[in-house]
DNA sequence: TCAAAAGTGTTGACTCTACACCCATGT
DNA sequence: ACATGGGTGTAGAGTCAACACTTTTGA
């Protein structure tokens, strides 16, 4: 027997952090299903297209990225035969870590696109369409992760960042404070996480910080642990 | 414009430890295409399926499993436009962890399954077919790092196992040896991770040893360390 | 001179590795 | 008795959290 066909989808969890505080990029729905409401980038995938290809194109609409600076991996698939009102539909969903500065508040294709507090999000049951509050509670977890074993932090960071930049990117996606004294010592303290370019920043009131940028190392060892982990 | 539409597969890791060496469960393929070559178990995903319950589905045919003691998580998605000769194919692929002793030589559906050593084959160019070895591969070191921070090595093991039992699947996956008195106090002392029975077995020669089960505990915290596993 | 932020030193608790050593059984 | 594998003690190296303290700027 022939097997059944569907259609395929890429949905996109974009995460930056603005203010201290993590961000995911949302848009309107202009077509229906869920028209007017919020729900994650994203399309269907082209009859030629590669997945990850797919991922980038949709990125590349949404926030106008067109330099690709930006982390972008596989997150996983959801395909409950339900999920979509139009029939079954496939997504493959992806996670990209971007910079604040990188992307223009709305460089959007169609639909406006913004940035929304992912806390407040994932607090309002039935905030975002499909079954997108899966994804980006997946995505979120993901990235938690991620950055206790690896670089990984730096991709929502500038070229070139103080350590107290790279802190709070910690602390916005953790949701926890560090101490700044001992975060300090472990990032500078681990080969390869960060560079020193020589260079030194100063804002307004402190002493000037030091410029670093990404360093060569992908994996973290010893991973940076978070705080109050206890196993489960 | 319409979406392009697609078939949908799940192909399975199915991993188990033999005789201290990682094992895998493959099929010969008895139609076209690659017909006649090694290929991971798997198949299209019905019409009103959900991705999970598929990966079951395939799993029972091939193993013969029923009770499911298997531990069968979600891998990762393979879509290259060309990976089937046959056309657009996304094949979402799972990785299932089983006991020795759970599964039957070959109960198998139609082809005819069989265990093979893991190592040998990923050092065989072309011995799979599609791009069945990237996902062996990606199977391998996604076992490989979970037994790293969760307690999923009891999967490979029957009910009640012993503490050297345990040790040889993660020297068989890790491939790497590891020392028992070390690992016993490690394996015993972090709380939830194994529950005693208050049992003992013997083999021939040696003290016996006490029976464990499984405990409550999913995350290792602090983590097992894989030995030599220095940064990148 | 003071506030603010960057960065260093130090200490006690904990963990890991390595290996010496004792325990309980089959033959 | 002795071989075989199960399990405990202990010492040295390394890591982490906590916090006192020094450095360097702007106002």
């Amino acid at each position: 027997m022939a097997p059944p066909r569907c259609s395929v989808a890429v949905d996109l969890v974009v995460l930056t952090v603005q203010d201290g505080r993590a961000r995911v990029l949302v848009v309107r729905r202009a077509i229906p299903p869920f028209r007017g409401e919020l729900a994650l980038p994203g399309g269907f995938v082209l009859a030629d297209e590669d997945l990850l290809d797919a991922a980038e194109r949709e990125l590349a609409e949404e926030t106008g990225l067109v330099d690709l600076r930006a982390h972008l991996e596989q997150l996983r698939t959801y395909g409950r035969p339900d999920r979509d009102p139009r029939g079954r539909v496939i997504s493959v969903a992806y996670l990209a870590l971007v910079p604040d500065a990188g992307v223009p508040v709305s460089g959007s294709d169609a639909d406006d696109a913004r940035w929304v507090d992912v806390e407040e999000l994932l607090a309002e049951p039935g905030a975002l369409a499909f079954d997108h509050a899966t994804i980006l509670a997946d995505g979120v977890e993901r990235a938690r992760a991620k950055l206790e074993y690896t670089s990984l932090a730096a991709a929502f960071c500038p070229p070139t960042f103080t350590v107290a930049e790279l802190r709070t990117v910690y602390e916005a996606v953790w949701g926890t404070p560090l101490d700044p004294r001992n975060f300090h010592r472990k990032v500078t303290g681990t080969p390869g996480f960060v560079e020193p370019t020589g260079r030194t920043t100063t804002r307004q009131g402190g002493r000037p910080a030091q410029l670093f940028r990404s360093g060569p190392s992908a994996r973290l060892h010893p991973p940076m642990l978070r705080p109050g982990d206890g196993g489960s």
